[in-house]
RNA sequence: GGAGAGUUGGCAGAGUGGUAAUGCAGCGGAUUGCUAAUCCGUCAUCGGGAAUACCGAUGCACAGGUUCGAGUCCUGUACUCUCCGCCA
């Protein structure tokens, strides 16, 4: 969400963000928003005079003669029924507005490339070296098979498509993964957190998430509850409403939660494997910070630089893309993606996501701090990485650390959570 | 699932139909001075206004209702706590 008077008084600012953003003034019209938002404060003034009115008549009873009071009484009534019919006028122009406000992306920042698509995302750097195999590698589906790690088909049975089962060291592994990350997180001052992945509507309006995907999200209309396609969702409500004082910022959270997704817009695209999944496991990194871009860039950095030595850590190679203005969902003002080296497809496959969503957010949920500086309440900015993602994770691991006879090897790294062993696999 | 109690500012906490006390913390200012206090203001949102002057509206969990007037009365909902029941 978007303040109004910035809106009001740097229109052609906003046009551009929108339109660098992909939107037409056919999706929002920025100046009948501004010509809506004025006839709303017209409206406000005419029935904040009449409320005042009221208000003196009816204060004026109590002290009133006996006499006086039917006279008073009529008046008060008959300014009653005038101010009925402003807040209703006022209720539904203010309704129309906040639908446009609602689906109001955040603007991008000055330094993301402008572009309309995933095409135009930009490469910033490559880091490590592709694996050269002296042999034929295997795709992790066949090294799953080979090694007895999956139930791919069975479960498909039970669960339907996109879901997965994964046992023996391929199951630790999953897990080992998530531990090796929340240590690095804890050790990087985040506080660790596992978070519920059930949500009421409400916080889908704070993320961002309604209402632009509807159709992307889990829904359980006996309960009115939905679930969540990731910790960000949960971890950027925890807060809502709250005033924090500046020296409780930052606030570090590494979430840990189960995540959904319909994948409804992603029918036919890697149908089979640990690609893209229904159910899928995630460490979130989420940070709350001051009002400041210096600040909040300052932590983009900081997260992407943790994603990559995890990326490091993990020993696999990858790249960092910048995302282009027209690719960014509307809550973002800058995102950076990181891509794992996938072999079996020869090309980069995205493991991580690291946004700054600025005070977009922060004015859906209503988060805000009392700033020490001039003791005036503002919003905080609100930023988001992915800390490590699995099963996805897994498929550029056991494919990049492969061996002939298809047993995988264990990052050095990663070892103290795997109980030390350096290969897995049935020959290892 | 059942019964009861509750929800007032950043926090604590009064307020049983007539303009939301007070304390603490924070911020700003003043004063005394000697390293700590005292006093004043401010401290949720919005509108008017050049304004950090001033005026006004809204705000007591949320949504309705009764009333000239609702924190206070009524209805519904959410959440919290206590007890009972069920349960991995």
């Amino acid at each position: 969400m978007l303040d109004i008077k910035y809106i009001a008084e740097n229109p052609e600012v906003i046009k551009e963000g929108l339109a660098k953003k992909g939107y037409t003034k056919e999706d929002i019209d920025i100046d009948a928003l501004i010509a809506l938002y004025k006839d709303i404060n017209k409206l406000k003034t005419s029935s904040q005079a009449l409320s005042e009115e009221k208000n003196k008549l009816s204060n004026s009873i109590k002290s009133a003669s006996a006499e006086e009071r039917p006279a008073i009484i009529a008046k008060s009534k008959q300014i009653g029924e005038e101010l009925k019919v402003e807040q209703e006028k006022l209720a539904a122009e203010q309704e129309k507005f906040d639908m446009v406000m609602w689906r109001m992306p955040n603007m991008p920042s000055p330094e993301s490339p402008v572009g309309k698509d995933d095409s135009e995302n930009v490469v910033r750097r490559k880091v490590g070296e592709l694996p050269k195999f002296d042999f034929t590698p295997r795709d992790h589906i066949e090294l799953m098979e080979l090694n007895d790690w999956s139930e791919m088909e069975r479960i498909a049975k039970v669960s339907g498509s996109r879901t997965y089962a994964i046992k023996n060291d391929l199951a630790k592994l999953e897990l080992a993964m998530h531990m090796m990350v929340l240590d690095k997180l804890r050790a990087n001052g985040f506080t660790v957190i596992t978070v519920p992945s059930i949500s009421k509507e409400k916080p889908l309006y704070g993320q961002g998430y309604l209402p632009f995907s509807r159709d992307e999200v889990y829904y359980m209309p006996a309960d009115d509850l939905y679930l969540s396609g990731t910790a960000e969702l949960i971890l950027n409500s925890l807060r809502a409403d709250e005033i924090l004082q500046e020296n409780e910022l930052p606030i570090l959270y590494a979430g840990f939660s189960p995540c959904f997704r319909r994948e409804a817009g992603a029918a036919g695209k890697d149908t089979r494997g640990l690609v893209r999944v229904h159910q899928f496991m995630k460490t979130e990194q989420f940070v709350i910070c001051k009002n400041d871009v210096a600040e909040s860039e300052k932590w983009h950095k900081k997260l992407l630089q943790i994603s990559e030595e995890v990326l490091q850590d993990l020993e696999l190679p990858y790249q960092v893309l910048e995302v282009c203005t027209g690719d960014m969902g509307a809550p973002k003002y800058r995102q950076y993606d990181l891509e794992a080296w996938v072999p079996s497809q020869n090309c980069y496959r995205e493991t991580h996501s690291c946004s700054n969503i600025t005070e977009w957010q922060a004015r859906r949920t209503n988060l805000r701090y009392r700033d020490n500086a001039d003791g005036k309440v503002k919003f905080v900015h609100t930023l988001n990485n992915t800390g490590i993602a699995t099963p996805r994770a897994l498929v550029p691991f056991i494919e990049n650390h492969q061996n002939a006879d298809g047993t995988i090897n264990i990052p050095e790294k990663l070892r103290p959570y795997m109980g030390g062993v350096a290969k897995i696999g049935k020959n290892a």
